[in-house]
DNA sequence: CAATAGATCATCT
DNA sequence: GATGATCTATTGC
């Protein structure tokens, strides 16, 4: 499967209360404080499981939280995994959508994400798009903060 | 279309 | 023992 990431929130180290890194290192967010590059998938809610990727200097805890995406490869086994989804648009619109499409659970929690079964890369050859800039979604703590960005115009995008 | 309830459990206090 | 980086179905206009 593959498939266009068009929605993202940034989770800085640091002072970012909202930010899963922010109490310090546990159990659970010892891998946002491992090397970048590696795949951070927690459970929400009893129910769901949320992709993220660890991003810069190893320490730091942050990590960007993947919540959308475009289907462009295998999207008829996407279909199957998430038979709820009154279209392809909505396969993988929101970060436990996208996790459930992608098949990514927390098996993946930890995997190098530049080699391997599951890959992030940069994609040379699209046009360029538009990002828009918007508070997070979701969370309470730094609300306010400018840090979720969106391809403007995606029908796969969540929320506003 | 907007608001709300319910499902359900790992994690941290 | 409360809470949460959510989703879906349902209710109410």
């Amino acid at each position: 499967m593959a498939g266009r990431i068009v929605e993202t929130e940034a989770y800085l180290g640091g002072d970012d209360l909202a930010s899963h890194s922010a109490r310090g290192i546990t159990k659970r967010t010892r891998v946002i404080f491992g090397p970048p590059g590696h795949a951070y998938v927690y459970f929400i809610y009893g129910m769901h499981e949320c992709l993220n990727f660890v991003v810069g200097p190893e320490g730091t805890g942050g990590a960007v939280l993947i919540r959308a995406a475009e289907p462009l490869v295998g999207v008829a086994l996407m279909q199957r995994r998430r038979p709820k989804a009154h279209s392809v648009a909505k396969l993988a619109s929101g970060p436990g959508n996208l996790a459930l499409a992608f098949g990514v659970t927390r098996a993946h929690n930890g995997v190098d994400v530049t080699r391997g079964t599951l890959v992030v890369r940069a994609w040379n050859h699209e046009p360029q798009f538009d990002i828009c800039v918007t508070p997070r979604i979701g969370i309470r703590q730094c609300a306010d903060l400018p840090l979720r960005f969106v391809i403007a115009g995606s029908p796969a995008v969540s929320g506003r």
